[in-house]
DNA sequence: ATTACTAAGTGTCATTAAGACGTTTTGCTA
DNA sequence: TAGCAAAACGTCTTAATGACACTTAGTAAT
């Protein structure tokens, strides 16, 4: 076992960090570029993550890699599960980088994923500890990541989706004022299909999710759009009324 | 680190296992009391689990502790999510159990919960390599249980509830055979309300998931109940189509 | 054999939600 | 002031939901 500082590292578990963000075009993934003593940079991209610490949990450790890159506290997290494929380090590249890094590059590690939403224009990912780079990425231009990480991807996706449909998670990625044709787009980039727009309004208006302001967009070369809130409260009683399902 | 035969165990990771079943009335759970090598019998009950080896995957670990309990394979099994609080195995009672079990008991240990659905009647579950005994509790007559189980216990249930209303899991609960009563008790036993009978029954056959099956309840004191089968390849052209919710 | 008992099985109506669809409005720009 | 672009808006049809009570089939008891 290896003592960083004071503190004690478990080098047989993970953290890794599906960050989804929205630029009001469409889905956007924050991967790295891992630090690599060996070679000038590691070109694969991969998701954040770090092993844990053994003061700390799995949320904190989570949160601890979300700040570090992001400069945020208070975001959106939550578990999506446990990996643990035994040859889920095992490809050659991956082998490198973890020879590079670790004192023994071949424990078994299992990680624990989980998925982020970010209002992504609230910060400028910032290279932190484990990696030399950091940028959003597209959803849909993402074809392969280092190690088990295309599938934690896609499992994140899928668990974002699903749970778009229960839980009006979604205004984690937009900003505290929005409108609702970005929130309109925001659905359809998450659940990947059209949704006719005036269906739309309709449900989220009736639903009294969403307060509408006093405000408009200005200087837009068509007709303004308003300006909503998230109203918690509204959905807070709905839910305890026993709602739980959008129905996209 | 403790070295078990050949097979090389992982002292930090553990799998648990909260086994629901039902026995045509109200949920039930198998609890065990775990073996322990100082006192006779330690008298609190427990979820199912043991720690991984480093060989096998979390699910392949949990496979292994069911089959241990109930001779069977191929149970319907969902990986429930990661427990790690710093404190949860820190109650005095459950320090106790620990030092007479492991060598390290103070080691941290993070554990991966899963869930499990039977069909109650399929086997009669023999106690274990881990366990003195093991025996179906009534789900809502359990009140505390060792570790951070009593957590892990609620997180599944709230998963069963809320996966029920997505997926027709509720299925492998039951015989092969069953009627549209039972049925209907089941989803009442795992949603904790009533639901009306008839439009129950309405939706049931209208979806086409349930076949009916040129079969009677014999010897029943009331008119016999018919038989109907799940019909697993309608409910697959429904997922395709995208149905995802029953609306319970 | 008749009766009593028990749970199974069945249908309608009213209300609400969902899905499909085109035109008008507002503010900016050229 | 004319043109542009996206926002805002309403209706109709169809499907799903929820509420509600009586009849039926078989067993058991007399």
């Amino acid at each position: 076992m290896k003592h960083n500082n004071q503190r004690n590292l478990n080098t047989g578990i993970s953290v890794d960090c599906v960050i989804f963000g929205f630029d009001l075009e469409e889905l956007k993934v924050l991967l790295i570029q891992r630090k690599s003593a060996k070679t000038a940079k590691d070109s694969r991209f991969s998701l954040p993550g770090d092993l844990i610490y053994n003061d700390e949990t799995l949320d904190e450790a989570a949160i601890r890699v979300l700040k570090e890159l992001t400069r945020l506290e208070n975001i959106y997290l939550e578990q999506l599960g446990a990996f643990s494929e035994l040859d889920r380090l095992a490809k050659p590249e991956d082998k490198a980088w973890l020879e590079s890094i670790r004192e023994q590059p071949d424990e078994r590690v299992i990680t624990i994923a989980y998925f982020a939403l970010v209002n992504l224009n609230s910060f400028h990912p910032s290279p932190s500890n484990f990696a030399t780079s950091a940028s959003w990425q597209p959803l849909k231009n993402i074809e392969s990541l280092a190690f088990d990480h295309s599938l934690l991807l896609q499992r994140a996706h899928e668990q974002l989706k699903a749970k778009l449909k229960t839980q009006p998670i979604g205004f984690n990625l937009l900003p505290e004022k929005f409108t609702l044709s970005q929130l309109h787009k925001l659905y359809e980039a998450i659940v990947g299909k059209e949704l006719d727009k005036r269906n739309f309004r309709r449900k989220m208006i009736k639903l009294e999710i969403v307060k509408k302001l006093d405000e408009k967009q200005i200087g837009v070369p068509h007709k303004p759009s308003n300006f909503y809130e998230f109203n918690l409260k509204n959905y807070q009683k709905l839910v305890e009324e026993g709602f739980d399902n959008f129905g996209f």
